[in-house]
DNA sequence: CAGCATCCGTGAGGATACTG
DNA sequence: CAGTATCCTCACGGATGCTG
């Protein structure tokens, strides 16, 4: 991951990433697979949602099991870093419900 | 501003503008001038902060007061809107100097 | 099933210069 | 002092097709 300039800025680097936030709050719920990520969010293409999970794999966010199956099978979930982010992201969906109000004003 | 698919979007949106986060933060300290700011952020070009506090304006969460002087002087606070995010940035900056120690890892 | 390869458009963001 | 204007580059992200 960058380190950025401050603190917030390299918070916001690791989630910025197309669908991130999205993503880890599907994981918060229960692991899943690839396919069943790209079902829950039809709107992202899935060269978009592999690239998205392997940079919140290179940023230690979440971790990937593989099982050695065919036809293959990966699960995707939360390492204990992702985890440790969580109230953060649900106050950041709190506030967010709270600025789509603004916007209808 | 935009709304995104889901409220963290929304909310990653709003804020994940070059150093939006670090200019909310200055401003939570104490209301600041243009040139203010663009000391306190000598890595950010004047274009670029002229243009961020354009968006976090057109997004409610700052408000800009211009005074009728010569040399002019325009000063730069949060809204309420802006006031009630607080507490997530904190949040979200907690947690970024927590994700720059596991990069030392 | 769970992806990567390739090609490509758009816009975020940088550098520099100018103005009311 | 507090910005705008112009130009340019590069990476984010889209579309489509292929593979172990």
């Amino acid at each position: 991951m960058k380190k950025g300039y401050c603190p917030i800025d390299t918070f916001i680097q690791s989630i910025k990433g197309k669908r991130k936030g999205t993503i880890i709050l599907h994981l918060f719920i229960e692991k899943r697979r690839y396919n069943e990520l790209a079902k829950l969010m039809p709107d992202i293409s899935e060269r978009m949602l592999s690239k998205q999970l392997k940079e919140l794999e290179e940023d230690l966010l979440i971790q990937k099991t593989i099982y050695p199956e065919v036809p293959p099978r990966v699960e995707y979930s939360l390492t204990n870093l992702g985890k440790e982010i969580q109230p953060v992201l649900k106050s950041m969906f709190r506030a967010g419900i709270h600025l789509e109000k603004q916007m209808e004003k």
